[in-house]
DNA sequence: TCAAATGTTTGATC
DNA sequence: GGATCAAACATTTG
């Protein structure tokens, strides 16, 4: 699924594909995902100059000449250069050097232009990977609850998901229902630490491809070859051995070690 | 054949 | 406001 790592991936492979370019034409097909009129969407596309693109958490933003193209993958988008449109093809964006799809299975996913960005925006908490500890620790102290939901929440923090929180916190060595008010400073530093080396390695190895994660040239990530605990229910450990652990928190399914990460 | 699981965000409710 | 939970959706798995 497309979190920070894969999102930081796609729009790497993409920009330079488009930076600079003019957007010929623009098809939509979704109501769901353009949540807005159709035709109006795809005027407002036509003649537009991409400026350049950029991410915040799981945010990808067109920064265009008249606007912006917000785009959120969801859990199955993805955003393909040059290939041909599928059965779930949601956008056909053809520009001047070539076309751009956007392909959503479950259509969690949006893409929407705007004049400018709705206040609602304001709410994002600060990028995962731009975060420094004093804000994380001062940010976190304000927060009540088990600390694994609190890292899937956006507006404390964007770009973490299901994937990486599980892995951030084995990491970490902390019990994914810790309460939030009990953490040390201490272990915060070493959550704070965790988050930020996990997502660069991640990145490095261009994501991680559970299910039908692929960047904008259609090719997989490798990091779920690494992964520690998410998805190895029932598998020892790669730090103690113990059997990984696979309980619901907060309605998601989440992956620890019972030995190494206690309460 | 049907039910459950998958995981991200939004929006309703407390 | 914050915490919690159902809903949006399509496909896969049991």
């Amino acid at each position: 699924m497309p979190e920070l790592p894969e999102v930081e991936t796609v729009v790497r492979s993409i920009s330079a594909h488009v930076i600079g370019r003019t957007i010929l034409h623009a098809e939509f097909f979704s109501p769901l995902v353009t949540r807005s009129d159709f035709k109006k969407t795809a005027q407002a596309l036509c003649g537009a100059i991409i400026r350049g693109v950029r991410r915040r958490g799981k945010q990808i933003f067109f920064d265009l000449d008249n606007g912006i193209l917000y785009v959120h993958l969801g859990m199955t988008g993805k955003l393909l250069w040059n290939t041909t449109a599928g059965k779930h093809a949601r956008a056909i964006i053809s520009l001047d050097s070539g076309t751009l799809i956007y392909d959503d299975i479950r259509q969690f996913g949006r893409m929407e232009f705007f004049d400018n960005l709705p206040q609602s925006f304001d709410r994002a908490g600060p990028d995962a990977l731009n975060i420094g500890f004093e804000e994380f620790y001062n940010r976190l102290k304000r927060r009540k609850g088990q600390i694994k939901p609190l890292l899937l929440n956006q507006s404390f923090l964007s770009g973490v998901g299901n994937i990486y929180a599980d892995e951030l916190l084995f990491k970490a060595r902390i019990h994914p229902r810790t309460s939030t008010q009990r953490m040390s400073k201490k272990r915060a530093a070493l959550l704070h630490s965790s988050l930020i080396s996990v997502l660069q390695l991640a990145i490095l190895h261009r994501g991680s491809s559970v299910s039908d994660y692929v960047d904008s040239a259609g090719e997989r990530g490798s990091f779920q070859n690494l992964h520690n605990v998410y998805g190895r229910a029932g598998q020892p450990c790669p730090r103690c051995g113990a059997a990984i652990r696979r309980i619901v928190i907060g309605q998601r399914g989440t992956h620890y070690c019972p030995r190494c990460q206690r309460v």
